[in-house]
DNA sequence: CGCTTATGCGAACAGCGTTCGCGTAAACTG
DNA sequence: CAGTTTACGCGAACGCTGTTCGCATAAGCG
């Protein structure tokens, strides 16, 4: 699914003309570091032209786009994820192996987990993470189609309970007036008053989903 | 998880003073109305003010923010959903049901793809498809924590079929450059190329993750 | 009839993504 | 080495955005 354009750092060109003084990678880099500190609303053309001491119309020079942008810095930090190669363990604990390292990514990069939603198309290393997920599950000799579909849930839940563990740590300022659905919500209430123990939530709900998708041979 | 503020019309106030002359249901059915036919991001105050022949300055009378008006237009349009009240079928069957509903309110309003991933808190109509959720899933008996989960992942995965489903008749212009991958990605082709039936994937797929996440029994 | 209170809203502000056009630096050409 | 070409750096501007201010206006109350 989706595509890959042109996001790495394209091959030759007859040099000619002044040299450039960047890369897309170093703005991508610097743009990165200002989502990390500021979030991702605060990445702009003008700031990261900022950080990188230079203006905001320099940038044109190598991405179109904003959204060209964005799209770099999701397949950067995508790249930071460690794909060792499949192993002999079980798939499952391979998978689970994978999302936790996402979650690590989007603790270190909480702006990921809106970006990679929003994100298009796949550059180099969302194929490589791609890769990576479907070698694991080759044992399971599913067809491919079911395999995409099991890798697009995993990566929608992995990212799901990394956003849950966000938004956990950072109240996001909305509470009140909840207390009137104990009345028009019973379901409701009895499941918020009647919760089991949420630790190791999201390695149980993973195994679950995965269990659900695939056959659990081996 | 999360809170529902003063999203819906709110009770007494001393009636006192000039008349409002709308209401937020009235404008924030003008601003679905905007989505549906121009999309998401023309859904400005001044194009949602224009729709309404009033001024933009107007429309913060009614909310403080434009995040605001983006909220109760995913609960009115999450109203939709006809929540018939549990019956005696199946409860797979019954979620199904209910996905189904999910995809053609995604069909007929698709900004609210991405607007209710963004949406931070549930307004009513969002407690109610909530709390209907819960209800068809009681017999489940499992403990609240476990169906919270559940429904998470079974709105995300909805959400996500719906969202491919999208993708697939609207092009999305980039595809470009994937054929290099054959090369790179030796899994990634082979499961491109060994699609199955993609066919009822919509179905096949939530079966499986609900199967998977609540016990099977009944 | 004032008096109070809330609404409608034109005008303005800060900030955004993006474009234009020019000055300038670097590398090829003769 | 001079001249030409090519690309870059980027200040300034455009159109658009969400939001605020302040005032004219209208409706209920005493």
């Amino acid at each position: 699914m989706s595509a890959m354009v042109e996001l790495g750092s394209s091959s030759a060109s007859p040099r000619r003309g002044r040299a450039p003084g960047h890369s897309r990678q170093e703005i991508a880099a610097a743009a990165i570091e200002v989502a990390d500190s500021e979030g991702l609303g605060s990445v702009t053309m003008r700031s990261v032209a900022l950080a990188l001491g230079t203006g905001a119309a320099s940038l044109y020079r190598y991405f179109s786009t904003r959204d060209e942008l964005l799209a770099l810095m999701v397949d950067e930090v995508t790249g930071e994820l460690r794909l060792n190669g499949p192993d002999d363990r079980p798939w499952v604990d391979q998978m689970l192996d994978l999302a936790h390292d996402a979650r690590d990514l989007y603790r270190r990069h909480p702006w990921m987990i809106e970006a990679s939603s929003t994100a298009p198309a796949l550059g180099p290393n969302g194929c490589a993470y791609l890769e990576h997920a479907l070698a694991v599950l080759a044992p399971t000799r599913s067809d491919g189609g079911t395999m995409l579909e099991a890798v697009a849930v995993f990566s929608a839940v992995t990212r799901l309970l990394s956003k849950e563990e966000h938004d956990r740590r950072d109240p996001g300022e909305a509470h009140a007036a909840l207390a009137p659905s104990t009345d028009s919500f019973p379901h409701l209430a009895a499941a918020l008053a009647d919760t089991g123990p949420s630790a190791d939530q999201f390695d149980r709900v993973l195994r679950r989903v995965l269990s659900g998708l695939l056959p659990n041979d081996r």
